[in-house]
DNA sequence: TCCCAGGGGCATC
DNA sequence: GATGCCCATGGG
């Protein structure tokens, strides 16, 4: 058995960040119980079970089958999932200059941007919440995750990973219409899948590029991939926090409660309101999501 | 019934 | 480059 300890850094709040991991949805990628959060993941090549909870002003993970070969991968997944080496300070102060936003540094604080460091899954899972309510949404990704994806079991629960692109490359669109995804969605996914297997797509030459439009430019090439869905990718994937995804529904809805925007505001509106976050722009969309619940 | 959901592609002008 | 239409389904 392994046990690994991360003290937190300052401005973390593992709570914060197991509200946003367990907001009401039927995720089928991670389960949380009892403030404990359990996550399946691929450490070099083999499936390992993550029981991660706080304690003492630190993250505790234990892995039951775990090596401690295996430990600096395991906590580098960790720091990437949670955004971990941020210093939020520096976007709390901004936060503060903005009376209509200022609440959020403490009514959140500590809530850092939660990734899905699998740039395939955080494709797929933007391709599937476009134009549907989030609660289907779900219900697509976990009929595509246990269909296509491997698990582990443990307590005689199965926890999943994300299927690889080599399987989903393999199908074809009638093998998901019957999980009821459009002809279109189905397309697109196994587009992307296929750009992956065909090396079109390299998430670890993408994470080099340092060139935001370019990265850009990459992803949107991909049928399927619009402007949000590329901004959503880069911002919970690639660690781009100037990305923005414009013409987010829920952003628009939080900016209409909290500012009073329009419905649908004027593009300049928006960006004049994200210069005033250079840096930042990513973290204040995350938590105008989070001032929605 | 109607409209909207964490949009995007495509045709058309 | 702007606009209109289609995709598919569930929830209010």
């Amino acid at each position: 058995m392994l046990s690994i300890e991360m003290p937190f850094p300052s401005l973390f709040s593992f709570q914060e960040c197991l509200w946003f991991l367990d907001r009401n949805y039927d995720e089928c990628l991670h389960s949380i119980q009892d403030q404990v959060l359990w996550k399946c993941l691929e450490i070099r090549g083999q499936k390992r079970l993550l029981k991660i909870f706080a304690q003492d002003q630190t993250l505790h993970v234990v892995v039951r089958e775990g090596l401690h070969s295996e430990v600096s991968a395991i906590e580098d997944y960790l720091k990437i999932w949670f955004d971990w080496e941020r210093n939020l300070a520096p976007f709390y102060e901004l936060l503060q200059k903005d009376a209509d936003l200022a609440f959020m540094a403490k009514a959140y604080r500590g809530l850092r941007l939660v990734a899905i460091p699998d740039l395939f899954e955080a494709l797929c899972w933007s391709v599937i919440g476009q134009q549907i309510n989030l609660t289907f949404a779900y219900k697509l990704k976990r009929r595509l995750v246990e269909n296509f994806g491997e698990s582990v079991s443990f307590d005689q629960k199965p926890f999943y990973l994300f299927p690889s692109p080599a399987r989903i490359a393999t199908l074809k669109p009638e093998d998901l219409r019957p999980f009821q995804f459009s002809g279109r969605k189905a397309e697109y996914i196994i587009g992307i899948a296929q750009a992956f297997e065909t090396r079109k797509i390299v998430p670890s030459v993408l994470r080099q590029e340092v060139d935001a439009e370019a990265i850009f430019q990459q992803l949107t090439a991909l049928r399927g991939v619009g402007e949000w869905t590329a901004r959503y990718a880069m911002m919970k994937s690639l660690d781009i926090k100037t990305s923005v995804p414009y013409g987010d529904v829920g952003l628009y809805n939080a900016l209409h409660q909290v500012k009073g925007f329009d419905k649908r505001p004027p593009r300049e509106q928006l960006e004049a309101l994200f210069a005033q976050f250079p840096g930042w722009e990513s973290y204040l969309v995350f938590y105008l999501w989070r001032s929605l619940a």
